[in-house]
DNA sequence: TGTACATCAGTGAACGCGCGTTCACTGATGTAC
DNA sequence: TGTACATCAGTGAACGCGCGTTCACTGATGTAC
């Protein structure tokens, strides 16, 4: 069914866009274009007509992601009383069972660190990511008990790498005792004092 | 030049592991037989002279990866004249600009735990990564100030997963700003306190 | 110690397959009248 | 509103290439005498 109306056209792009979104965070950015085009629906030949390249999707697929994660940090974020709650109700978002089962529609970081820190400089999908992964922290930030700026950043950064840490090595041990305690013993750490 | 000696035998069966454990962390689990190969300095045929799958040997090589590090944390903590000093030693030694470059020669929890993670259960990567894991927590364990055990064991986990975190993080953002706070903040947030 | 020969580590071509990308083609869409 | 036709989104075969694995072959190693 060749030409495909304006609006079909439109939805198609969009949908090779979220399913990359999807599958790169499940399967890392080495998913086949095949793969990519046949899970939107479509043949892999078309896939030119919408980019100019895999690595050009990988970086827009990425941006996607973390737009989404920001939105969802945000809605977690604005139905809290104040910020130390706030800052709970990210944490205790973050660390479930749930999030750790649900790879492709998950943080972008727990899905792409290791993929993104092996591409070459100046990728596109490198800046992507950084930028994401600045406007997460930046919300993390905005949280934090009110100190001096500088240390609510640092601390921003370090809880940052804590919850990262522990969702990637929960999925590489999951089945195991050891799983779960990543996500309970990070839990317990970051709430159970003041950082 | 056919059949090697017994004694060169074992040398390339060392340095295809070698050379594995090396390029397996840099580039993940799906180099291919051909680059390993060469870079032992044979060809890719005689490979399974040697082991019986690819996936055997990337579970002997993360095997050996994590012995490297065991011992290379054994060693920092073995100068230290108390458990406070061990572990600063650990935290300090991990946390460096020159340890985020070296990622062939690193952290092998680091270079391969988003790739461990995509490897479907039963893989024998997995069994090796999870005990290998193990042991280097067990490590921090021991180097955490005396509390109730079950409380060293959450303090361990918990830091690792900070560390890892950090390391990955540091990586994926390499020669940004961002990618030396993720080091900085971290070491001060995890040395500046008790925890 | 010297000779004859079986063994087998390593080679490189080949297997079927999948990769990212290109391109001639199709025929419904969109437009000009 | 109806007709004629140019446009172009999507198809699927094809490009050169690399993948994991197999296998017939080679000839130095190791062994039996």
């Amino acid at each position: 069914m060749p030409r495909a109306s304006k609006v079909q056209t439109a939805k198609n792009h969009a949908a090779i866009e979220q399913v990359s979104s999807r599958l790169f965070r499940e399967q890392g950015l080495r998913v086949s274009v095949k793969d990519l085009m046949s899970a939107a629906g479509l043949t892999h030949g078309g896939f030119y007509g919408h980019f100019d390249s895999k690595e050009e999707l990988a970086a827009q697929a990425c941006a996607a992601a973390f737009t989404e994660s920001v939105e969802r940090w945000r809605k977690r974020t604005s139905g809290a009383k104040d910020r130390r709650s706030a800052r709970a109700a990210l944490i205790e978002g973050y660390l479930t069972a749930e999030r750790r089962a649900a790879v492709g529609t998950g943080c972008p970081i727990a899905g792409l660190v290791i993929d993104v820190a092996r591409e070459p400089d100046g990728r596109p999908v490198r800046a992507a990511f950084r930028e994401g992964l600045e406007d997460l922290i930046e919300i993390l930030e905005g949280v934090q008990p009110t100190r001096e700026p500088h240390d609510a950043h640092d601390s921003a950064v370090a809880q940052m790498a804590t919850l990262v840490g522990a969702m990637v090595l929960a999925r590489a041990t999951r089945g195991s005792e050891l799983s779960d305690e990543f996500l309970s013993a990070v839990r317990h750490r970051l709430l159970g004092r003041g950082s």
